[in-house]
DNA sequence: GATAGTGCTTCCCGTTACTGGAAGGTCAAG
DNA sequence: CTTGACCTTCCAGTAACGGGAAGCACTATC
């Protein structure tokens, strides 16, 4: 299979394969005429990546992942361990985004937004009142 | 000032503010030394920038941001249209979060954790099951 | 067999908002 | 006069690709 196949199939794009096989994650074979032949574990090792990067994880944890997978003789808790500390950033990330919505929705709709200047979020940026 | 006694005052790294200037967003004058010399007007627009990136705006939203904050004859509208569509790039940004988390949460707590080798985290990363 | 169109290859630059570090000039204290 | 803190510029790297150029490979058609 040809990487354009493989891209429909995975629905990740050609750029983002040659790109993982650049960083190692994957090592599809090469034709003879240089084009990369793709097989069963490529796409496999794909669709897991493609999953694992739809859950958030980053590439290095993408790439402990795809290991542990490999490794018949892992123990749970240690993809445990990525998936939580993982989980951990989540909602950090959460939390501060939670904030910023909650000033910026007041901010929001304490301004008037018709032609006149008087801001009350230029106002906040300028010198914020009481947080 | 110099660019240290700024960095303290504003919480901002030298390293930012140098890059602010790089990029336009500041214009502090030149001592005879070639030391950059920060004035009020320079400290006001930082703290500014400052607030802007703490609720998430982009730098480039901080440059219209800016623009508008020095535009006595700006329409709130502006603002606020700036302002709300960065609310909804937030909103959208957790929407997807929320939805990484929830999946999170149910493997890592459907994960033993212990040391043999059955892991539900990876069993729905090499094929989901249903969601 | 020539040609056109699509697909594949590598390579290099650009993205966002900085951060780290090197090499070197400046300033205040002792 | 030296030391140490502070400042300068410049270059490289980050995460995870995306865009696009230059060039080779394959398929179909005339």
């Amino acid at each position: 299979m040809n990487i354009g196949d493989v891209s429909r199939l995975s629905g990740l794009p050609a750029k983002t394969i040659r790109y993982y096989e650049d960083i190692g994650l994957i090592q599809p074979q090469r034709g003879d005429n240089g084009y990369r032949r793709f097989r069963d574990r490529d796409l496999h090792k794909l669709a897991f990546l493609g999953r694992a990067r739809h859950l958030g994880f980053s590439i290095e944890d993408c790439r402990t992942l795809l290991a542990l997978y490999e490794d018949r003789g892992r123990a749970s808790a240690d993809v445990k361990q990525v998936a939580r500390q993982h989980l951990e950033r989540i909602d950090s990330k959460l939390k501060e985004l939670n904030q910023m919505r909650e000033t910026l929705a007041t901010l929001v709709s304490a301004c008037a937004g018709d032609d006149r200047p008087d801001c009350p979020i230029l106002a906040d940026l300028a010198a914020p009142s009481a947080s």
